[in-house]
DNA sequence: TCTGGGGTCCTAGGACCC
DNA sequence: TCTGGGGTCCTAGGACCC
């Protein structure tokens, strides 16, 4: 059996673990720069604001006082979290991380009659330790699991802990799940399957497993899988990511050439960043730049060109340089940028990394290692122990001087409560 | 005026090789 | 005159997730 902890509403329960005057108000909490709503109170659902809404459909609701705006706090989020997680840790043999908000635990070698108990204890744990609520769905399958903590979250008789231990709890509960509710069928899937009368995950499983496979691919057959109870998602995943990508939208259209390439350095020194705090180097560099595709009367402009370097690397200078080679190729004056990015792929751990290639300089390498751990180390001194701000004391010329978020709206930004005052913007 | 950011996996089709 | 077939690898794009 799988037990899924999922925090209710998780970004606005954050937030008003340091605002109960909040509770039982309409809550939500907005993207970064402010744009969209990515988390909402269930008196926001009540109010029928739906995930995605952008901000400044709702902003009259919020002038008049009968909703709460916060602009997102990812240190605050990223700290309670490890707090929830390192709970649940310390409860079961086996623990996977599957989001910001959610985890599996995996439950083998505790006596199942315990579990319920064992769960009910980990609700009121978390809660009083924490003050963040969660719902938790037991289920053989990963997919089960969801729909089962759903269901936790859904009716308050279950207490926050929804048992999908039988065959009849199993059919009942998908008999109640709409088909785009199942785990797994997005935006796509769910009107094809509607149309094809399948309008419930029972109308699913009732379905053969041949006309499944003959008619979607292979992730669909392993959902029809997990909801017949058979696990089929049991691999983690691996622990190393395969891409990481920094990028943004930014407040205003940015024109200048110069000042996107500030913009674009400072995307690439976080992507160094994050790759030295992983262990990780990258052999590939793309640039990436969006004009307003929302504005239909302006010129629009998608461009994208990837570096591949010729050893691995993570340094902030060689990744930057990498971006602003990518980044020339493809800048094209007159038009209007709103957003850009960085992204690094090719990952392979940093220790592997092959040297022996003809007209590698082994010793500028040790020379750049040296000199980004002494700027990680400044850095994270200078930030109070922890440097996941975004105002690096030490940078590379390239770098925009001032903070990382510079330019990013971000009017309704809650106190960092458990971090230290320079981790105003967290940069996963 | 104002519309997020960061990932994963799968598949089809092209390039290339023998 | 007659111009194959099969395998692998890579990439772009689409679908999904939170």
């Amino acid at each position: 059996m799988y037990a899924l902890v999922d925090c209710n509403n998780f970004f606005v329960s954050c937030e008003r673990v340091f605002r109960p005057d909040l509770e039982g108000k309409a809550v939500v909490v907005l993207s970064n720069n402010d744009g969209c709503i990515v988390s909402r109170s269930n008196e926001s659902k009540d109010m029928g604001i739906k995930m995605g809404t952008p901000f400044f459909k709702v902003k009259h609701l919020a002038d008049a006082g009968h909703l709460h705006a916060f602009s997102s706090n990812y240190a605050l989020y990223g700290d309670l979290s490890d707090r929830v997680m390192s709970i649940l840790a310390d409860a079961v043999p086996r623990i996977e991380i599957y989001s910001i908000d959610e985890a599996y635990l995996h439950l083998e070698g505790i006596d199942p009659g315990k579990v319920p108990q064992l769960c009910r204890e980990l609700v009121d744990k978390v809660r009083k330790w924490v003050g963040v609520p969660v719902s938790i769905g037991v289920a053989p399958t990963k997919t089960l699991a969801k729909i089962a903590s759903h269901f936790a979250k859904k009716y308050k008789g279950y207490k926050g802990v929804c048992m999908m231990d039988t065959e009849a709890k199993r059919l009942k509960a998908l008999e109640l799940t709409p088909i785009g509710d199942v785990w797994g069928v997005g935006r796509r899937l769910a009107p094809k399957m509607q149309q094809m009368s399948v309008m419930t995950a029972l109308d699913f499983v009732n379905r053969p497993k041949d006309w499944v496979e003959r008619t979607f691919s292979l992730p669909v057959v392993r959902t029809w899988e997990e909801l017949q109870g058979h696990a089929c998602v049991e691999e983690e995943r691996e622990e190393r990511r395969k891409t990481i990508c920094t990028s943004r939208s930014f407040a205003d259209m940015i024109e200048d050439e110069n000042e996107l390439m500030l913009r674009v350095s400072d995307f690439a020194a976080l992507c160094a960043k994050k790759l030295r705090e992983e262990g990780s180097a990258a052999c590939d560099v793309t640039t990436f730049m969006y004009t307003n595709r929302f504005r239909e009367d302006l010129q629009q402009y998608f461009p994208s060109a990837t570096i591949r370097l010729d050893v691995a690397a993570n340094s902030a200078q060689e990744i930057v340089g990498a971006a602003l080679r990518a980044f020339r190729t493809i800048y094209r004056p007159g038009f209007r940028y709103k957003k850009a990015g960085v992204i690094v792929s090719n990952i392979v751990p940093s220790g592997a990394v092959q040297g022996a290639i003809f007209g590698f300089d082994e010793e500028l390498r040790s020379r750049q290692d040296r000199l980004s751990e002494v700027m990680d180390k400044v850095n994270r001194a200078a930030a109070g122990g922890t440097d996941s701000s975004g105002k690096s004391l030490i940078r590379l010329a390239a770098q925009r001087p001032g903070h990382f978020a510079d330019g990013i709206r971000r009017d309704f930004c809650s106190r960092l409560y458990t971090t230290s005052l320079d981790d105003i913007i967290e940069v996963r």
